[in-house]
DNA sequence: CGGATTTAGTATCAGATGAAACTAGATCGC
DNA sequence: GCGATCTAGTTTCATCTGATACTAAATCCG
């Protein structure tokens, strides 16, 4: 079983809690990483990520593929366009909205970076077999949309 | 292959921002529905639980058993107090040491919060086999402790 | 003993976070 | 066309967080 049947929880085997430890020790010493190596936040480096996949994008685009904040985008692109790692242009169509690319300096950040966030992946999962890392990621996926589905609609009798 | 050939690095397929995402979206969930409830915090609760389970403990004992910062333990225990949810006695060998416990009040609580915990644990699993649940949890202890190992130690050269 | 170091817990400060208010531009509906 | 509403993005504010500094008690060791 699970939980004990005394208080019918027990916090070391409660899922929310372990998920929670473990995304906070992966992501501390990642954050911690790319702070001390690169001056980028894990928001900024969010950001890099997607704009060298998909190329130019406004922020709203941003918010919708990442799962940050407006706000958190708003001061990410901020910082970057300091450092001039990403250039904004005027969206041709939405007065409002400016296009985000990354500059030739944000680019070569970004191959320099890759190759050290895939090496501590490679770190994480070392000692996992390929399906059991497969796994765990559909299974982080299901439990992201499970979470998202029961935080949007009213909630079903059992929890309220 | 999990990331492209290209830039090597696909955001979406990143273990790191899986995790992170995915404990973003059930931590925002579980701690809403403490907060609005029961007007607890996330480290309140987690005191509660391990007084709950394990009886007295000192704050000290209390970071070692959870994995919160001696600030957050501290300042928890605060709030838990003023609102007597938990009692402080001195310490019989260490004056510098208080050991607290679950009050009536605060045992009250918790047995009133558990099954709300547990409901929505089973929310957020429904769906998945017992043995997929199993397997996550481990997964997310190798992670946990792959992530300790790689802050704690020199680096190694792959990551240097 | 008694000074030097360590440890339990608190206080302070600087940075991050997200909710809510706000600005400016776009869209809708009459 | 033009006011009402909506949306992109920024600012503000209240809160949380953890690093650092601090206080008081305990332990170590000459």
């Amino acid at each position: 079983m699970t939980h004990d049947a005394e208080s019918g929880l027990k916090l070391d085997g409660y899922l929310p809690y372990r998920l929670s430890v473990a995304s906070n020790a992966v992501s501390g010493l990642i954050a911690r990483a790319y702070q001390d190596r690169f001056g980028l936040t894990i928001p900024q480096w969010r950001l890099i990520c997607v704009l060298a996949e998909d190329g130019g994008l406004t922020q709203n685009q941003i918010v919708a593929r990442t799962v940050m904040d407006k706000v958190t985008v708003s001061r990410a692109a901020q910082g970057l366009l300091k450092r001039r790692l990403v250039g904004r242009s005027d969206h041709h169509a939405d007065g409002r909205s400016h296009v985000l690319t990354l500059t030739h300096e944000g680019s070569r950040l970004h191959s320099e970076i890759a190759p050290l966030a895939l090496a501590y992946e490679a770190a994480l999962i070392a000692g996992l077999a390929p399906e059991e890392v497969n796994l765990l990621k559909r299974l982080l996926s299901r439990l992201q949309s499970a979470a998202g589905a029961l935080a949007g609609e009213s909630l079903p009798p059992s929890l309220r």
